[in-house]
DNA sequence: AATGAATGAGCATTCATTCAT
DNA sequence: TATGAATGAATGCTCATTCAT
């Protein structure tokens, strides 16, 4: 990932020392919170001053929600990425499903922050989170739609409802996972989401 | 439970200071949010002096965990006590998804509270929450587990699991519901989640 | 001690409770500190209530100027009672030097408060324990100049200074005695220092 | 000792804003009191920020044992080195009593602080004065016992006691100054300490 | 760009004292 | 007299941010 700029780039320097704070900064984050991790922790994990931090970020504040952007930027690029290539509805709730569970099982770390740091605070889940939430959301509910033009999935159903009912199962299962004392893989719980979502839990 | 009390009630002064702090504290935190909220806020709002705050809760932490342990306490008491009446399976699912959402929906402040505020701390989920919300799980999975063993919800699902995906489907229409500039009624989403999930959103 | 007063005393309750907190604040002094005792400890100890305190003292510091106005009157007062009765000025000194560490030696707790809660305040020793103090510097001091009036001690000595030099041995023997890790005895001090003062160093 | 880092120091404002920050808060708890004296008034004689206060000094109360340990340091050293120098016994005694009347009586806002706010706190005194003071009086022990090994002391005295005497005298020289409404001076009250405690009080 | 010393606003908590009962 | 719930002023310390170098 930094291989890939460093050859060319005007700001090699930067950009490493960007990235650098804001990994440090979900370290830091995550395991002291976010209300107790101190902008001279994140600068010494970094490996730079404290001063360096405020050459790229404007305020704490700003490096959380950088990661939650930044997150959420390249889950959701990734994922229209790849759901382009993938035409059945069903398969195409899986895939979101598995990316979802595989970006947060990927990175404890990150998943803390997004499961547990990134909600402490009204003001950031309205303000900030808004636009790319909204966004990730649309993405489901699209699916969602378009499982129902093509008659596999039920048209009385309201779609954007179907898409919280679907995020909401994601997210708390990544919730638990990170809360979870045992350790488990999380991936694997995307059929199983999917097959209970899809199917119902009501026997036939 | 408040009228229980109001009548020959020996200190009732301290029940109803106990109360007003606790009442003032959920609006504080609510709309600052749990850190930005000052405890002179609270003391203020509640109409008693900063110290008299320390007479009835140890710190401000505990102040926090006290909603917390009410609220669920409550929960699962009043759960308890409806779902006994109650014998199919399906009926009860609706039950715990219209008390859940009644209750979120009922107080908004109390709403703000458990989905945001008491969300930002790993070691608060970790520590406190763990115990009120195991049981609160634990008792939507005892719920799945008697439909399946009456053959109405299908066996190969694992109940846990769908008790995680259950919790997260209303956990995420309360926060919805909370983060959302449009009012709209909490309460009437319940059937819909229970229409989704028992039924699935597959096309039969 | 409390016996006595407890015949036909028109008010013995009051008398009690006062010299309870006295005798609950010299405690409760001796083993936190002035600054880190509370009034809420002394209560407590005294077995009243906090609001009883101030029924008997104005504040928290003329609770520590009545012991030691109360002591150092005692002390003054047996001192020139036993005095009287003793005509050799090197007697004198020496049944000053064992009334002095008899007292300190028979109150651990009133020595601690003695030694080192009552130095650590400018005010205190500068406006309070002045008038006591000074009487009691100027017991020692009438008993040096006697002395030298009658030939037994060194005229061309300032007897003010040879009054300081002896509390300053007195006092210095009763702090190392309560800071001391080693238990051993107080008034057998009194001969060394007498005999220190008197005879001096030197060997002749 | 302050002109040797004069020269070429390479972090001159750092030694002197710590230098800065012990010489005002001698000041304040001198006029103040220790537990009067609040951070903020140490900062603002020191002409620094509260904060710097805390990079260079972990609390309030570790400024209070800065100034001591530094103090009884420099003392003890000071005190080895010119004894080093002096051969008789009895002018020994004659130098430490010298120095400690000097030293006390150069900085009447420190000699408070010594005399009267370190002396509030049995906890200060036990723990943290022990070890210097030991040292201190072991110097002046060692002296005794050297003017008794050389035939000039009396030999059945305890050189302990003796020493406690001794510095009991001094002790008492400084805070009656100290207290003292009249000026006057405190070093030739050196001399008449050492008459007495070496010739004693009787007439031969 | 980088540093890190310096800043100073901000706050939970304590506790002596009061006073209604 | 006695109580103890209530008060609210008071403060040590932290830490995000700045800025001279």
């Amino acid at each position: 990932m930094r291989s890939a700029r460093s050859m060319n780039s005007l700001r090699p320097v930067v950009v490493d020392k960007r990235e650098a704070i804001l990994r440090a900064a979900i370290r830091v984050f995550a395991h002291n919170g976010y209300f107790n991790s101190k902008v001279a922790d994140i600068a010494r994990e970094a490996g730079v001053a404290d001063g360096t931090v405020y050459l790229y970020f404007k305020s704490k504040e700003e490096i959380l929600h950088s990661i939650f952007d930044r997150t959420v930027e390249e889950a959701i690029s990734e994922g229209r990425k790849q759901l382009g290539q993938i035409s059945d509805p069903r398969e195409k709730l899986r895939r979101i499903a598995l990316l979802h569970l595989e970006r947060m099982g990927a990175d404890r770390d990150l998943a803390v922050v997004f499961q547990v740091e990134l909600r402490g605070s009204t003001k950031f889940m309205e303000e900030f989170s808004a636009a790319g939430f909204a966004e990730y959301l649309g993405l489901i509910r699209a699916t969602i739609e378009e499982g129902q033009s093509a008659g596999v999935f039920r048209r009385e159903l309201n779609a954007k409802v179907v898409a919280k009912v679907f995020f909401g199962a994601l997210d708390e299962m990544a919730t638990n996972w990170i809360l979870s004392k045992r350790r488990y893989k999380l991936v694997p719980m995307a059929d199983q989401v999917l097959d209970i979502l899809l199917n119902g839990v009501s026997e036939k």
